[in-house]
DNA sequence: TTTAACTATCTCGACATCGAGATAGATGCA
DNA sequence: TGCATCTATCTCGATGTCGAGATAGTTAAA
């Protein structure tokens, strides 16, 4: 490999492209793996945060998945649609929406969280224990950092 | 912190997460450094292959950026509408357009690129020579797994 | 040469996301 | 209490991306 290419991977704009294309390909595989259920990410995301944290107000379930509330709006009329949440009122706050799974959105989303499981176990296969411990602690290192420099201009 | 914690992170889907969590900080730290001049991530990722890898067929382009052709017809349509690039007919190929940058999309380019550069630098400064190295490293062993098993059922 | 299969690009309709702004309820202070 | 401000959610219009299919040009084998 010439003295130039070694370095373009170690540049930042490099790891970023490293980054980017890692990212893209694991996250075509975890698409995959619920797709056939019929839920995208966002959809995929919501339900399973209500899974795992319990019924929420619409607007802390959109910070946790990063999207802005006109997405996570139309995330949780998508999904209540297919009668897989619902919305109840929140009796401490009259603005507020909690959203919570139906049995059937419980049923789907457990389903769907064992095969993405299974298939980032996988994607991830490729790694000894070692190394993605090291990967996690490099990438939130670098990650919180990121987020931390969003914070200082918003 | 406690053992379930600790198995969290190291599970797929936990490393998952955190891929998922730092790329999006990431990302929106190089989506601000140029969207001031009004470059998008798909507008600025093809203008960027222009500069680096020289003209180039409007598919070819595509699978560079992950685009699908609709897309990178429709990215090249943006572009060219702001006169940032062109197409040309090639003389080998009838069905094939070649794309170049025009004059004042290579200064544009060579502007965004400049301080894309600067932002990465910034963004991936939290991280010492070595762990930039074994972060690429690993990045790619995963990432070029996760893109194998993608090819094998396409 | 003829024609079937392939390839490069574009068109069309659908959809998820976004930013900005509207609405209704909550909060706190004079 | 009255009013300004803040907050949670939703609505609207615009945009970028996608899958499927259409079109035109190329390739290769009978």
């Amino acid at each position: 490999m010439s003295r130039a290419a070694r370095g373009t991977e170690r540049s930042a704009p490099g790891i970023y492209l490293v980054l980017w294309r890692a990212f893209r390909a694991i996250e075509e595989n975890a698409s995959r793996s619920v797709s056939s259920l019929g839920l995208g990410h966002s959809d995929f995301a919501v339900l399973e945060v209500l899974l795992h944290k319990g019924p929420q107000p619409v607007n802390v379930m959109g910070k946790k998945v990063l999207l802005t509330s006109a997405s996570i709006t139309a995330a949780v009329d998508r999904l209540e649609s297919r009668r897989l949440l619902q919305r109840t009122s929140d009796p401490k706050d009259g603005r507020s929406r909690i959203v919570e799974l139906t049995a059937s959105g419980r049923r789907l989303i457990e389903r769907a969280f064992q095969k993405h499981a299974q298939d980032m176990e996988e994607t991830m296969a490729v790694l000894r224990s070692s190394e993605r411990t090291e990967l996690v602690r490099l990438l939130k290192k670098v990650g919180m950092w990121a987020a931390a420099r969003l914070d200082d201009e918003p």
